[in-house]
DNA sequence: TTATATTTGTCAGAAATTGGCAAGTCAATA
DNA sequence: TATTGACTTGCCAATTTCTGACAAATATAA
């Protein structure tokens, strides 16, 4: 349960004393979503993060971080592998970096 | 185009000189289907690598890895912050991890 | 060519995801 | 204790994505 953007997301907005229903209206979305995305019970869309950035004045690119890091924590959690599985994501990734470096 | 453990598994193929049939026949799938997940188009099922493993002689741990390392590489692939979110990811694993020794 | 191996394209059915609403819980307070 | 407001839960239909299967195209080799 609960993931690291929702409970950012959520903590901003307490931060901000703002109430789900305010932020919901802005996003376009009803309270029972945010409520679900708070709770990481359901995914924001990624052209959502700017505007959830703006309302909750985050960092973009730091929402962003922590949206796609808790997909790759939803895939490998339970893993015994995760780490390595990670690991080996990771070397590739950067091998995928140099490439595209030379080129 | 193309994933790690697509390519992995294409070269065990070739190695133990294996045609797409004979693999595929006791994967129950057919040819095209195995043409499509050794070049990355489509993705095995989780419960295939035990039997990809043995019919390849391979580590089924070394399989999961690949696959797992996949889909986290598809995520954050053309993604600027990939390695920070992985990096994000691996501490929130890392994190539950100790939780779970303490209980 | 002919045969065989592999890849490509397509598509209907299955499965997962989505947005939205109704109803529920919970806490504060009148 | 009744009411109000904030939040959560449960459910569902519509949409989207995924899956397996097949036919056809392309490649490889004899």
């Amino acid at each position: 349960m609960g993931n690291q953007f929702g409970s950012i997301i959520k903590k901003l907005r307490a931060a901000k004393s703002l109430l789900q229903r305010q932020v919901a209206s802005q996003l376009e979305m009803d309270t029972p979503m945010l409520s679900k995305i708070e709770r990481g019970e359901r995914r924001a869309k990624k052209e959502q993060l700017v505007l959830f950035a703006t309302i909750l004045e985050a960092d973009p690119e730091y929402l962003l971080t922590l949206w796609l890091a808790d997909q790759i924590t939803e895939i490998v959690q339970h893993e015994a592998l995760a780490l390595k599985a990670m690991q080996v994501a990771e070397d590739e990734v950067k091998y995928q970096l140099t490439k595209k470096m030379n080129s």
